[in-house]
RNA sequence: GGGCACGUAGCUCAGUGGGAGAGCACUUCGGUGACAUCGAAGGGGUCGUAGGUUCAAUCCCUACCGUGCCCA
């Protein structure tokens, strides 16, 4: 006998082992069966997982077992990724706090210890994904810097170069100067803060107390002006361009020049040319030829351009004594105080990106992402929700090179070598780039190798065909090439999303995979964005040791709804948690009453009505999960098997059954086999979504040694016919109970009171209808007898459903004032709808133009109303001649 | 500044060109032998505002107000 309640724990773990021992995670290159491929985003492995990633791998876990068991031949790729800067940051924060740097460590020992920190970590995220219940094939479970997949990294890397795809570029760059690491675009966050608008004069040369005012942000980077620009149309500089201005403490003549990029409206409408120091002004250099002076060194520090006083300096210290100096030399005019963006690094969200110019790796976005845009114009990978293919194509169509780079250790070296004379070998090998080496200097010659390392992304972006063993034709690659579904968030569709685009179809000739989901993003219960730092982080095993996996796992289904945030909060968590504790109970109900899985039982042909319809209504439940599978409408499969379960088939069919197992016929035999078939059919619809429930129900209901949910098949129903005389009966006994059950609670009718029922005016129908399920309604609407008759006695109750008047002879019972009011309240809401439907059928445009089922629909309406308010009336009248 | 979402019951959110929904919370009743992690019943919304299209708008269009996100 099971317990009352469901604990989670006694089974999660049991489960997990046997399922995993059992083999059915893997996926079978051999086998004959259809693919279905998941690439799981792969986790950085920089510490644990997040309530995102629960959303996130539960989906996708759905979705295997889903495929799996409707006997797709499903692979769900697992893996981590090595997150090359995130892992930089953690690591020497540690050093750090040993009073030590990665410098003084020396890469090779920098190296072992972030090997060792991967190790813990990814052990770490593999044991949570298991305590989520998620069933991907372990034993393919891959790391973006294991060897394989470094070799596809080399691979790309040297056919890019060769198709001058990459390729290295003097840029101006994002600098991480805490890092020390060059940024792409896509690293760095801008962010509104206040700040201050200092306004510069600069005596123009040659002339006496004429000066010409720059408004400026960053005046430390005055010492690397190389001009000033005024728009070409800006009256108040007409006669000034041409002239030069002398930059103040260092005295430095720089031209003024005329530019559109000078903005008439902002600050004086001059403003100050830096090309070494800023994005706008390094164009606007090029333009004009002017030359790049940079101050800072590489940790944004003044370096020996500076004057002498100023070299070593901090940036920020810099810009204090430039501005005790310009005050002294009397040349600070004036100071506002504005918002503007300041350019932050997007890991740590705490320092400074610096303008930068340095020589850098690139990768021709542009010209990769042609064919990863028109892919999703033609439709060959299509995004759900659809609106985020605008996000998609907005960032393509203006896609900057990419910088791919980065001056660190962890991550895959660049497979480039320099000669004597700086010259550039790019080869998978040593031994490859020595011999381009010896053929073009005739001898060998000493080469080394870029210390640099590639940005994460570029690994992470060959995920989907790395992983099956690219560059090898594998049989892995032949077959679960492109990919089913991607299920990941929107906030990385620049930098996983596109990327994966791009690389797959240049080097697999294929789009990746053919539907990218994008879920919402995982909210606290007030709506706010998670951060350690704010402190508001759900930890998803702290609610799995609470309320179950299955809790867990059904709450983030059940809210991921398309287009919108989830807001996370433990109620709702409980809420399903009792959902499971409700399951369980049916089920404890089945076992107590003898209901066991009968083999061979044909759902088809049951002849009791109440059979036939629960029948129905499972295929109508199966129909809907299936719909909101397909479509990535989880929440609409999640909802659609809570309200059959709970709302249908506890709380209607259980209750129709129980008195059938008073007798002992063909019926409560019938009856006990369908129950058993109807809760088989719930756990495993259920299965994908609440895994361990439903397996444990599914092994104590029947005599199932050996035999996994998991590992079953996903119900065919299509031979199933569906009997609509039983759906509407039933939906009639329903509404019948339920009409009684409210009035009785509106007239405070105690429970306990056995009550009798008489009805007239019922058709054929509703007479047979009476008679068949007296028993039914009788019990769950307690009530003593049912009779036709017409006959209502003085003070009697009287209600309408569908035409039948029901009266409940209780005068005894209730307060007549009470019923008074009560129907007159229910004659004021016929009213109100008898008019409603008048309005509209009395309007010719309506009936002329609307639909012909609608304008019957609004006829039937009013028949039915008009005839119930009647029926209401006369029973008021016999209400008030009592 | 450009773009994209979103404003529906006290809260969190579904939903649809033709009778406003769920869960939670709330109120009343109820330990009936699956279940109090429960059952039965109920209250509660001019579906952000103003126009427009339509026979008909919470839904489509426009503007506005408010909120959030992305990009510059």
């Amino acid at each position: 006998m099971l317990d009352t309640t469901f604990d989670p724990k006694s089974v999660e773990e049991k489960y997990y082992k046997e399922w995993e021992e059992s083999g059915v995670f893997g996926a079978n290159p051999e086998s004959s069966a259809d693919p279905f491929t998941i690439m799981m985003p792969p986790p950085n492995v920089t510490g644990s997982l997040h309530i995102g990633h629960a959303l996130n791998h539960t989906l996708q876990d759905i979705l295997i077992r889903y495929n799996r068991m409707k006997g797709k031949d499903a692979l769900w790729q697992p893996g981590t990724d090595h997150a090359s800067i995130a892992v930089h940051m953690v690591l020497e924060r540690q050093l750090a706090s040993e009073g030590t740097t990665r410098q003084k460590l020396g890469r090779e020992g920098f190296m072992e210890r972030a090997w060792a920190w991967k190790e813990e970590c990814k052990t770490n995220i593999v044991g949570q994904l298991k305590r989520l219940g998620t069933t991907p094939d372990w034993e393919r479970e891959r790391f973006t810097m294991d060897e394989g997949l470094s070799e596809a990294v080399k691979k790309v890397f040297v056919q890019l170069y060769n198709e001058k795809l990459i390729y290295r570029a003097n840029r101006l760059v994002n600098w991480d100067p805490k890092t020390q690491t060059v940024l792409s675009d896509l690293e760095v966050e801008l962010k509104e803060v206040k700040g201050l608008m200092w306004y510069i004069d600069y005596p123009i040369e040659g002339e006496q107390e004429l000066y010409i005012t720059v408004a400026t942000t960053r005046p430390e980077t005055l010492l690397g002006d190389t001009a000033i620009a005024v728009h070409p149309d800006d009256e108040r500089y007409k006669d000034l361009i041409g002239k030069y201005a002398v930059v103040p403490i260092v005295n430095r003549p720089i031209k003024i020049i005329a530019d559109e990029y000078s903005d008439p409206e902002k600050g004086t409408g001059a403003v100050k040319i830096t090309p070494a120091h800023d994005f706008n002004d390094f164009e606007v250099g090029q333009r004009h030829n002017l030359p790049v002076i940079s101050v800072l060194n590489k940790r944004a520090e003044l370096n020996e351009n500076a004057p002498e006083d100023y070299r070593g300096m901090d940036r920020f210290d810099a810009r204090k004594k430039i501005l005790v100096e310009l005050e002294e030399l009397e040349l600070l005019k004036k100071v506002e105080n504005i918002k503007h963006s300041v350019p932050y690094d997007e890991k740590s969200k705490s320092t400074i990106v610096e303008p930068f110019l340095t020589e850098q790796w690139y990768v021709d976005a542009k010209t990769l992402a042609k064919p990863a845009l028109e892919a999703v114009r033609s439709g060959k990978t299509k995004f759900v929700p659809q609106q985020w293919e605008n996000t998609y194509f907005a960032w393509l169509e203006n896609i900057q090179p990419w910088c791919i780079s980065r001056q660190l250790w962890w991550g895959h070296r660049i497979p480039a070598w320099f000669g004597p004379n700086d010259e550039i070998y790019v080869a998978e090998t040593e031994e490859e780039a020595m011999a381009q080496a010896r053929e073009s200097h005739g001898q060998d010659v000493p080469l080394r190798q870029e210390e640099d390392v590639l940005d994460t992304w570029f690994s992470s972006a060959l995920w989907p065909f790395s992983t099956l063993g690219w560059p090898e034709k594998t049989p892995e690659l032949d077959k679960y090439y492109p990919g089913d579904v991607l299920i990941t968030s929107f906030d990385i569709i620049f930098f996983w999303v596109a990327r994966m685009m791009m690389m797959g179809i240049h080097f697999m000739g294929d789009v990746p995979f053919k539907t990218v989901y994008m879920h919402a993003l995982v909210r606290d219960e007030k709506g706010q964005k998670m951060s350690k730092s704010k402190g508001n982080v759900v930890d998803p095993l702290v609610l799995i040791e609470k309320f179950g996996t299955d809790a867990v796992r059904f709450t983030m289904t059940a809210m991921a709804a398309q287009g919108r945030d989830i807001r996370i909060s433990e109620q709702r968590v409980e809420g399903y948690r009792n959902f499971a504790t409700k399951l369980w109970n049916a089920s404890r109900f089945c076992e107590m009453n003898g209901c066991k899985p009968v083999e061979g039982f044909d759902p088809s042909a049951v002849k009791d009505a109440k059979n036939k319809w629960i029948v129905s209504e499972v295929v109508k439940t199966k129909a809907l999960v299936e719909k909101g599978l397909e479509e990535c409408k989880f929440n609409d499969s999640a909802l659609s098997l809570y309200q059959f379960s709970w709302g249908t088939f506890c709380d209607w069919y259980v209750e129709l059954i129980k008195p059938t197992f008073s007798h002992d016929d063909d019926i409560a035999i019938e009856t006990r086999a369908t129950a058993a078939w109807v809760l088989d059919q719930i756990l495993t619809l259920l299965n994908p979504f609440m895994p361990y429930i439903t397996e444990e129900l599914y092994k104590s209901l029947g005599d199932r040694k050996g035999q996994n949910l998991i590992s079953g098949s996903w119900p065919d129903y299509s031979d199933i016919k569906l009997c609509t005389e039983a759906e509407n009966d039933l939906a009639w006994v329903i509404k019948i109970i339920t009409e009684i059950r409210s009035v009785r609670s509106d007239m405070n009718v105690p429970a306990k009171a056995k009550i009798m029922l008489q009805y007239t005016d019922a058709s054929d129908e509703t007479q047979r209808r009476f008679k068949e399920y007296e028993e039914v309604i009788r019990r769950l609407a307690r009530l003593e007898s049912i009779k036709e008759s017409s006959d209502a006695p003085k003070g009697a109750l009287q209600t309408i459903v569908g035409g039948t008047t029901l009266i409940l002879p209780i005068a005894d019972l209730i307060d007549l004032d009470k019923e008074r009011e009560r129907l007159q309240k229910e004659i004021g809401k016929l009213d109100t709808d008898i008019n409603k439907i008048a309005q509209k059928l009395n309007n010719k445009k309506f009936v002329e133009n609307a639909p012909k089922e609608v304008v019957e629909e609004q006829k039937n309406r009013q028949v039915q109303a008009i005839g119930a308010k009647e029926k209401l009336s006369i029973a008021l009248k016999q209400l008030d001649a009592a």
